[in-house]
DNA sequence: CATCAGGGCCCTG
DNA sequence: CAGGGCCCTGAT
């Protein structure tokens, strides 16, 4: 599907915002078939709003002080005024332009350990660049897989079941509707490899077809009853929810579940040791950073990411199991 | 060649 | 609330 039509405009994130820190996460996992594209000061990915499929471009036209984001949004047919209205805002949500992160910087700068890497990405966004359902299915691959695992996985569902898009001059995939996969056979779904998972995703795409959850009203609720609404679908356990919680509904203060394989990284970034008990890493970061835990955690976790691009950290790499 | 844990979760007892 | 089973892969 090619996306000719374009329509620009400027965007005005709160201050301070870094646009490559926002936009590019190293801790994530490249898949083969690109739902998003980085490089620095662009950014590009497929973008679904309620049924439609849109192509974003947004480039960094200012500074973390005075930031400015050039945007355009490609599409086919036509776009009301209205419409685009209504994607300016879904935009200003997914990448919390209108985040107020006063408080957050008071609270770095009283942290005389950590402070430099706060200060280096100062205004840095959590990304959520898709939609609940989107991020459902990308959680469910991660689901007790190593990296290389979870890619071959999405990759496979995407190129069965995902859409292809061109639009300015590159090529993207964006993740199928929820009815497109409600009613396929199981079986299907298991033949692209995915194992126990493929339960998980028919019965999830079901009922988000059949509307039993509703992402809009799920961002409406507070931390612990999103949460319980979360725990309830088939197939998303603490892990997944939290995952979900901070990517797609913007809480902060998410850190009551750490994974085994994080458990090693965090026990090496936080005291340098190979292993500390997950109750003491969770107790000691609940202290000190409270309702800004995950987000904090987030800072630390992706500046680690970056550095590895161009130094070698040996026991980063042992952890990261491809 | 076999065995096993891995970016978890469900189900059973 | 503990523990077994689950799909598949790459590591050992």
């Amino acid at each position: 599907m090619k996306l000719n039509l374009t329509k620009s405009f400027i965007l005005f994130p709160k201050s301070p915002f870094h646009f490559d820190g926002t936009f590019h996460k190293p801790s994530h996992f490249p898949n083969n078939l690109k739902l998003e594209d980085w490089e620095p000061g662009i950014y590009w990915q497929s973008l679904r709003i309620g049924k439609r499929l849109f192509g974003l471009k947004i480039k960094n036209g200012g500074t973390t002080a005075k930031p400015k984001l050039l945007a355009s949004v490609f599409y086919k047919g036509s776009l009301s005024h209205n419409e685009l209205e209504g994607i300016k805002k879904e935009i200003s949500w997914r990448f919390e332009l209108d985040q107020d992160f006063r408080a957050f910087n008071a609270l770095a700068k009283n942290d005389k350990r950590f402070y430099p890497v706060f200060k280096k990405w100062m205004g840095m966004r959590n990304l959520s660049q898709y939609t609940l359902y989107e991020l459902l299915i990308i959680a469910v691959v991660l689901q007790n897989a190593t990296v290389r695992r979870s890619q071959q996985m999405l990759d496979a569902l995407i190129s069965k079941y995902g859409i292809k898009i061109e639009f300015d001059k590159k090529v993207f995939y964006a993740i199928w509707l929820p009815e497109d996969l409600s009613k396929t056979k199981e079986q299907e779904l298991r033949d692209l490899r995915i194992g126990y998972r493929a339960k998980f995703i028919k019965r999830l795409s079901g009922d988000f077809a059949n509307k039993k959850i509703d992402e809009f009203q799920l961002r409406t609720l507070d931390k612990e009853n999103a949460k319980k609404e979360l725990i309830k679908l088939y197939g998303i356990g603490p892990e997944s929810a939290r995952i979900l919680l901070f990517e797609a509904l913007h809480h902060y203060d998410v850190f009551d579940h750490i994974a085994p394989w994080q458990h090693k990284i965090y026990s090496m970034l936080f005291y340098n040791k190979k292993l500390v008990p997950t109750n003491t890493i969770q107790k000691d970061i609940l202290r000190q950073y409270g309702d800004y835990s995950m987000l904090t955690v987030h800072y630390i976790w992706e500046d680690i990411f970056w550095r590895r691009k161009h130094e070698k950290i040996d026991w980063l790499e042992k952890e990261i199991r491809l």
